[in-house]
DNA sequence: GGAGGGATTTGATACCGATCAATCAAGACC
DNA sequence: GGTCTTGATTGATCGGTATCAAATCCCTCC
């Protein structure tokens, strides 16, 4: 792990772009990016565990993040996967308690640390910092209801199309989308064991989608809406 | 539906200790409890529906909502129950958006209602309020990350256990706790079909859970812990 | 461009929970 | 206290997904 208070360009472009930071003026995001650190982490690095004191949030500037806990016999279940722009565990800010699950880069990632204390001050002062927390968090909640309503309303291969809708341009009749993580990744963010993942794949082969390494190709969006 | 002003005492006591509330100094409390407004609704009625604008956001005092979302056929999905003393809708102050799901009281209920506009525009000005929205927000984010491990982690016995457990009292080896709601309320907190709750009650027979009613007894709190 | 190794796919099987149908218990209301 | 409606249980069956094992693919690194 390789920490330093220097940014690259494009990891600049990034946080700036970040829902959290993007809506702010210009003295609130001196004040917080003066006191946060950035860290490269190689693949598969633990960046939080579960019953750690939360003294830090983070936010992804480059690659992936998995949030997920673990069951007493080792089982992994995701709850959500953190892209670059993203924020977590910034809801346990104001709860001064331990960290609910563990934190692991999916692949070599830049991640900005913040720390609880620091950032809990500047929410006190500063109304925007507070609005700006209350936006953060809301979109997650919001994300982890889609979750849940997802596992439970539809089966692996709706999940499956759901996703891909998601990454499809709204309009056109057929697309084509690049994942940008490893499938497995994928299985998890959507419950599914990897081998769920891939038959869902062949089976969407019937309404014309064809998968070919991390290229997803879509003969007929409207047809993948309805099923 | 009747609205009114006027509280009862009982509904004002579980207002002002409502963790949204119960951290506010007088003035806040003031100011949010002159703008709301108190309204006594039968069971199943509707409270807001998927899609509607969202310009209200509630605080249960009395009663239990469930909050789901419906699939094209028509299938219902729990998402979240709201007990006495949760605000339910809040975490949408700043999106401008509409609802995302339905809110249906699951039997006779008294709410109160707080016009997003007006709470929007106290937040901004008091960083108690919004203090008070980034914990509310913050205790439901906990809740459905719970939820999605639960449910990924899980199965049906385990997670009635988990739920039983969470209503014991942490020591003592036998317990007696009585269900606030009916069971196809629970079946639908975690995921579960009625006669798949009904199911995992009697497989609990045999580690010493007895089912009457809504009255569950728990021979050994400590030989559930392990199931 | 080719080898090596991890990721993905495919197949076989088992388990879990949904669904449908029928019975049973329990409140609610008169 | 008896009827009547609603909620809960039980049984039978089916579909969906996890799991384990093996084969194959793809990507990375040389």
């Amino acid at each position: 792990m390789n920490s330093s208070l220097k940014l690259s360009n494009r990891d600049r472009a990034v946080l700036m772009k970040a829902p959290f930071l993007a809506g702010l003026g210009n003295s609130a995001l001196v004040r917080l990016m003066s006191m946060m650190t950035i860290s490269t982490l190689p693949a598969r690095k633990f960046v939080m565990r579960e019953g750690e004191t939360a003294d830090a949030f983070y936010c992804v500037l480059n690659g992936y993040v998995r949030l997920f806990r673990l069951s007493r016999e080792g089982r992994e279940a995701d709850i959500m996967v953190c892209a670059p722009g993203e924020t977590f565990a910034e809801h346990l800010l104001f709860s001064n308690d331990v960290y609910s699950c563990n934190a692991q880069t999916a692949e070599p990632a830049t991640l900005a640390r913040f720390d609880m204390q620091a950032v809990r001050d500047l929410a006190q002062q500063d109304p925007e910092i507070a609005k700006a927390l209350i936006s953060a968090i809301s979109r997650h909640l919001v994300g982890t209801m889609d979750c849940i309503a997802n596992d439970r309303l539809f089966t692996a291969p709706q999940r499956v199309a759901n996703y891909i809708l998601s990454r499809c341009p709204a309009d056109g009749s057929s697309a084509s989308i690049r994942l940008p993580f490893q499938k497995s990744l994928l299985a998890g963010m959507l419950g599914l064991a990897p081998e769920a993942l891939s038959r869902a794949f062949s089976s969407l082969r019937r309404v014309g989608v064809t998968v070919r390494g991390r290229i997803i190709q879509v003969g007929d969006v409207q047809a993948l809406r309805n099923i």
